[in-house]
DNA sequence: TTCGTGATAGAG
DNA sequence: TCTATCACGAAG
């Protein structure tokens, strides 16, 4: 069942803990999301709203589910999705378990096993082919470029990682167990 | 642990 | 112009 615009027009972090264990559709590609990370455009200094006034006017031009994708350490794209509901902020994609386009991915990737394939922000980014072009895509126009149900699982919540500002907030969402989430002490917490 | 790589934004 | 910073990842 495809994810709507509806979904996204609530709190970003409950956006983040629920799109946990729904299915990304990248065209032929596709993964179930284990790992997110929420960014509130309000509160949180971490948030781009907070210090690129970019990210301000992107969200006040875009709908809710429009993708925000950036260029980090000049080399690895961010894949985030807008959220406008009574909060604002964008929901972060961390970690895939890969389903559909597996040689597509270790293609791209150039490493052959699959929990290497989307397990980090930077990673998932470039098994999926996700650059700038896609910058403001509406992922709720079509199905072929959005979210699905897929499971129906308890994400566990734990503080965001790689962050300098703003680090107690527990707005990390995982799939507890789950081999394809980035890190490696960050693998399992509470739940 | 270190370093590559470039966009962004603010200061000078 | 110049510089700091950055939601990372691979190699050493």
């Amino acid at each position: 069942m495809r994810i709507g615009r509806r979904f996204f027009q609530r709190d970003p972090v409950v956006c983040a803990r629920e799109l946990a264990g729904c299915r990304l559709q990248w065209g032929k590609l596709s993964g179930v999301v284990v790992e997110t990370e929420a960014y509130d455009g309000a509160d949180d200094e971490a948030c781009h709203t907070w210090f690129r006034p970019s990210a301000r006017a992107f969200v006040a031009e875009h709908p809710p589910g429009a993708a925000y994708v950036y260029l980090n350490y000049g080399m690895h794209w961010m894949l985030n999705v807008l959220v406008k509901g009574k909060r604002q902020g964008f929901v972060l994609i961390r970690a895939l378990e890969p389903l559909q386009g597996l040689d597509a991915m270790r293609e791209a990737r150039g490493v052959q096993e699959i929990t290497q394939f989307c397990s980090g922000p930077g990673k998932l980014t470039r098994a999926l082919g996700v650059n700038g072009s896609h910058h403001g895509r509406d992922l709720c126009a079509d199905a072929a470029f959005g979210f699905h149900r897929h499971r129906n699982i308890e994400a566990s919540a734990s503080p965001r990682i790689g962050i300098s500002r703003a680090v107690d907030f527990p707005w990390r969402f995982f799939v507890p167990g789950n081999p394809h989430v980035s890190g490696k002490k960050q693998k399992t917490g509470q739940g």
